[in-house]
DNA sequence: GCCAACGTTGGC
DNA sequence: GCCAACGTTGGC
């Protein structure tokens, strides 16, 4: 399984959104780059992904679940963009904000830290347990 | 609200 | 194919 990180702003798109979808959740649509797309067709079905808001806020609220494979966006018919669908799966505890990311030596070489405006991004299994642990939940 | 960083676009 | 100009993102 992989582990992944979607970013959203919450005035935008927020976690509650999200949850609102339930298990048949909602495309991740609107993405227009070509990086995070790429990581978006690399995503199986079942993999996890971190759900983070941005601007105020700048913290993991929540994990998702990939719930279906890269497949056309539906707000554009330009064929260049692709899209998975996800729906959540656990509020965390405690919120992990990025100044918690930050500070903790573990987690420096994020994508997050490194490169703040990649919207979909790969986080490594060890990153992944770090951040379940700080936010209360099973990894 | 500002600004730095980055990605994309378009002219050459 | 290069590079300058521009637009967008997101942290501060």
């Amino acid at each position: 399984m992989k582990y992944w990180l979607f970013k959203s702003e919450p005035s935008t798109w927020s976690w509650d959104d999200q949850v609102a979808k339930g298990d048949s959740g909602e495309e991740w649509d609107g993405v227009r780059n070509y990086q995070a797309r790429n990581f978006m067709r690399e995503m199986s079905v079942g993999d996890r992904g971190f759900f983070y808001h941005s601007q105020k806020e700048k913290a993991v609220v929540g994990t998702v679940e990939i719930i279906a494979e890269a497949h056309p966006d539906s707000t554009t018919d330009d064929a260049r963009w692709d899209c998975v669908d996800i729906k959540a799966l656990t509020p965390a505890k405690t919120p992990v904000t990025l100044d918690d990311i930050k500070a903790d030596e573990r987690l420096g070489e994020m994508v997050l830290v490194k490169n703040s405006r990649l919207s979909v991004q790969p986080v490594t299994e060890a990153e992944w347990q770090v951040i379940c642990e700080m936010a209360g939940i099973a990894p």
